[in-house]
DNA sequence: TTGCGTGCAAAGGTTTTGCATGGCA
DNA sequence: TGCCATGCAAAACCTTTGCACGCAA
């Protein structure tokens, strides 16, 4: 269930490259498949999805699942910043699938109510907040 | 996506039947076959999957989809449409793969926080917290 | 009788795995 | 050098679909 990566190689690097050149964007793993095929860069689909698990795991990127039979998204983690308070927490759309960041200081008490009630840490970077936006509650 | 059914088969009812003898436990498609096959109860594959699709658009059963490789879950929706009780929130230990069920009323909280600040209607039933859970928390 | 529901097998698509090879440290 | 990562193909997996038959109303 979780893996890290220990060595630096060449196809991780230049996997993690293309998701800093789509931040805010969500993919699929055929979709960076086809993206390097159409690029003529050489990476077996296994050595995709291993990398892709790793990357999850390590926080660098987010899996969404909207659906149990549509492919997972991925999305680059950009704000897995030192600096800056602000966590950004994901929402997803189950209607039009649209993604949302949201900076939101009250949602942190969820993460103090979890510890305090539940004993469970809550991580705000692979949680993902399914439900309907704006747009599709007032459109239907 | 939406179907509904208009005869009441002899394999709706045994189906219904099962799910009422386990409310508040989640079930897969594949335990519902395996429970039937070894009650020795013939009731196809595809038919099990056609009906607690049925089901789930009547309203009859909730399905939960906890993690993209996992199977569906299902669970009999014992609460009626009045009452505000019985919602499960879903948490997912990150590391022992733990899933745990909460029933708490202050977690509804978000989902008012989240229509009020935000104009978005989470849903508890699709959204999995993801995190640590008490025991890998504590080293295990 | 009408046409929906059933059941089997096969297909569908995503993701995982086995194993030999290649590459990082 | 010792492992880990890669890549290909094949397998695994859950779920859906095609089609002929049976059953509900």
């Amino acid at each position: 269930m979780n893996s890290r990566s220990k060595y630096k190689t060449k196809q991780r690097e230049i996997l993690l490259d293309y998701f800093k050149t789509v931040p805010g964007v969500h993919v699929t793993a055929s979709d960076v498949c086809d993206y390097f095929k159409s690029h003529e860069v050489p990476i077996g689909k296994s050595t995709v999805y291993r990398n892709l698990e790793n990357l999850v795991d390590e926080g660098v990127i987010t899996k969404y699942i909207i659906d149990a039979n549509s492919p997972a998204c991925f999305e680059y983690a950009t704000q897995g910043s030192h600096e800056e308070d602000a966590v950004c927490y994901h929402c997803k759309c189950e209607k039009c699938g649209k993604l949302i960041h949201l900076h939101c200081e009250e949602l942190e008490e969820i993460q103090s109510h979890f510890i305090r009630e539940h004993h469970f840490k809550m991580d705000p970077v692979r949680t993902v907040f399914y439900g309907l936006c704006d747009s599709c509650l007032q459109g239907k």
